[in-house]
DNA sequence: AGAAATAAGTCAATATGACTGACGTAAATT
DNA sequence: AATTTACGTCAGTCATATTGACTTATTTCT
């Protein structure tokens, strides 16, 4: 049922799975690295369809998910931020964003420092779904990184951090690995929302 | 204007970007490999905006080069197959196949063993839109993996893999690395095509 | 031979996520 | 005082996806 029908070629598990060294290169002259194009697209899309069936619960969908869980990482962050993270306009982030509101799953706050400024943060039910939804993801990732030699996970690091734009590498690392506690110098912390 | 706002964070670009050891882990304790969350949307948000401008070129979307793409790699494939590895319903997918097959990228002949099946083969200018939208993520990919220490692109070939779920992984392995000149037995390679 | 399943396609209606362009308002910056 | 920025909104559109029902041809099963 979910055969997708290539097993009968006369080459199929042709030197795949067999041992330590599963992935040996295919034929290259035409498209290199066609395979990784391939895994990109498989890896990706199973990791995404994890958290779509629990967001179909909530009426929500991908867009939602993005919003929530950056949001979620970088309380206190503008809309403006949120824009430039998920490359998309105003108007697309507006319908999702107001539904976020509405369902009391994202507040805001106008900025202290600069009242045009409308802050985001996740309210606690917005923080559950977000670790409700990531936590598929993680036992994913624990899985395949679990089955990597040494210092692999490192590597994938190195790697996905490597395929990012080279003009947004370093404000992505920013964002990623910071203390989130406090976005913004005198900026309140999640934990002090009403 | 493409800044992200946060680099006056107090913390900003903590332990990121210092030789080697370029990614330490943060504080696991709330959501474990948030990193590699963010890190997979990030490059994967990079990674498929590189085809997007030419698609653009010719009318067609990110739908258009997948079809594309797994036609090219797999040609003689059946309707049935793209969809299971589409993960879409043949409804969503007959519109985009029907504009490939009337703008000339697309062909199908009726399968030589099972005359109900449409088997789908690229044509020349289909094959030659593939390779151009290939083009520019290739380059992406050899510039990550040149980056990566001995053996790095193995790793990552493994992670990916393990990243699939663990029903199809096997299918997916016999899909990427297989002699894909002779798809099914006793049809007609694509070389061969009128 | 007849029934059931499969491969492919089609119709209609709908939802979601995105887009462009224009406009408005408040607040900060110059 | 003028400009820019942050945010929001209105209106219209487009691309990609959905569900459900139905048709046709062909193969397979009993």
């Amino acid at each position: 049922m979910t055969d997708v029908n290539f097993k009968d070629s006369p080459d199929a598990g042709l030197g795949v799975r067999n041992g330590s060294n599963v992935f040996p290169r295919e034929d290259d002259s035409e498209m290199p690295h066609c395979d990784l194009i391939e895994l990109l697209f498989y890896a990706y899309r199973d990791f995404t369809s994890d958290p779509d069936a629990k967001l179909d619960a909530y009426g929500f969908g991908r867009a939602h998910h993005r919003v929530l869980h950056f949001v979620d990482r970088n309380p206190g962050m503008m809309v403006t931020d949120l824009l430039a993270i998920l490359r998309i306009t105003k108007q697309s982030l507006g319908r999702v964003l107001k539904q976020l509101i509405d369902s009391d799953f994202i507040e805001q706050k106008p900025g202290p420092l600069d009242r045009r400024q409308r802050l985001l943060y996740t309210t606690e039910s917005g923080h559950h779904i977000v670790s409700a939804l990531a936590a598929p993801q993680s036992v994913r990732l624990e899985k395949a990184l679990a089955s990597l030699p040494q210092g692999g996970s490192d590597i994938v690091r190195q790697f996905l951090y490597a395929m990012i734009n080279d003009d947004v590498r370093d404000e992505v690392a920013n964002m990623i690995y910071k203390t989130d506690r406090y976005a913004r110098p005198g900026q309140a912390a999640p934990s002090e929302q009403k």
